[in-house]
DNA sequence: AGGGCTCTGTCCGCTTCCGGACAGCCACCT
DNA sequence: AGGTGGCTGTCCGGAAGCGGACAGAGCCCT
């Protein structure tokens, strides 16, 4: 068996808009364990490095007007920065697929599009969150990679060319060197 | 249809052993395009500006003695840093798996383990020519993620997780988050 | 108009893949 | 010894995925 920490997993949760934030409060508490939710990005580091929470929800899309997201990750930036960072699952709105994807690129586990679907949002947390097997010690510099679900790294592989495609299915299938209906499914299953 | 360079690929080799050079240049000359081999390391970048190869294949573990591979990664970073790189096809030994990861995170295309089968050989090599689909213009600065196939990215992510449970499957498909005889199975279809 | 081309969404028969199970093996612990 | 636990390799029935095909829509060019 896997070393488990005894203490219920808990939560954090960054989210500008005070609806969304108490929705997530609400359906997470119930459905994975203690959560405990932020609404100003400042606020982010220091109930961190304070609460160690074992999984952060992080929205990239803050601050109303000037989302191109730049602000989103360079936060996340600063959070994997942290001698040790808690798994980071990235909320952003569909069409801005392409800052999920470098979120993930930077070390967020996973990213999941708003508005979510309440049975996926908790899959992917306790997936994440059961993920969290210590490699304990052997690695005394940083450690390399994160190991990541087969999963998620197709979810962003097919994001990606989406993405890089412009929304062109047909081409993103090309590329990625899949039939076109193969791509459809693949999508649909990954939750669009 | 896709604009296809009128001219036949050419391929750039390059292979501290003789042998296998040789044994290369006659296979993939016969099945894929002209060949240009080259056994010196110093001798490539030069060959790259003058021949501008559509592919080339490149040995990481050049030197007999001292393969640790940083040498060939060193070159092929090199070769990235070119202004107009052609495709990288990396080769390493089965032993250095990691390496050949590290080298598609730096820039190749894809990699085959020595020694290999040359159906395999052959239809990597197609495979990364025909998508030599240049995405014309567009991109005028430092342009994005080249786009790399599906299976290429899944057959990366196996042998990530394969190096990183340290040849440990059962281990590497808890992490990959399927069951152990579907890793199996993929494993073989992507050639060990 | 009409033709040609490309993209989308969906259907269906056939192939492939999945994961649980089983057996064998090795290492370690009472 | 015998017991326990983990790993490997393989089998098989049922489920999921595959890609070719079709129809509809948009667009550009005669």
């Amino acid at each position: 068996m896997i070393t488990v920490t005894t203490s219920k997993p808990h939560l954090l949760l960054l989210d500008d808009d005070p609806d969304v934030l108490l929705a997530a409060q609400l359906l997470l508490q119930r459905r994975v364990g203690p959560v405990r939710g932020l609404q100003r990005p400042a606020e982010l580091l220091p109930a961190i490095v304070q609460a160690r929470p074992d999984l952060l929800l992080l929205d990239l899309n803050f601050g109303p007007g000037r989302s191109d997201g730049q602000q989103g990750l360079r936060l996340l930036e600063s959070v994997m920065k942290l001698p040790a960072p808690p798994r980071v699952l990235v909320m952003t709105a569909y069409a801005d697929i392409g800052l999920a994807v470098q979120a993930v690129k930077r070390g967020a586990y996973d990213f999941i599009t708003k508005p979510w679907d309440n049975a996926r949002l908790v899959a992917l947390c306790l997936e994440a969150l059961q993920q969290t097997s210590e490699p304990a010690e052997a690695a005394p510099p940083a450690l390399a990679e994160a190991p990541r679900s087969l999963a998620v790294q197709e979810r962003v592989a097919l994001m990606q060319a989406v993405h890089a495609a412009a929304g062109n299915l047909s081409e993103a299938a090309r590329q990625l060197g899949l039939s076109r209906a193969a791509l459809y499914r693949r999508l649909e299953k990954h939750g669009l």
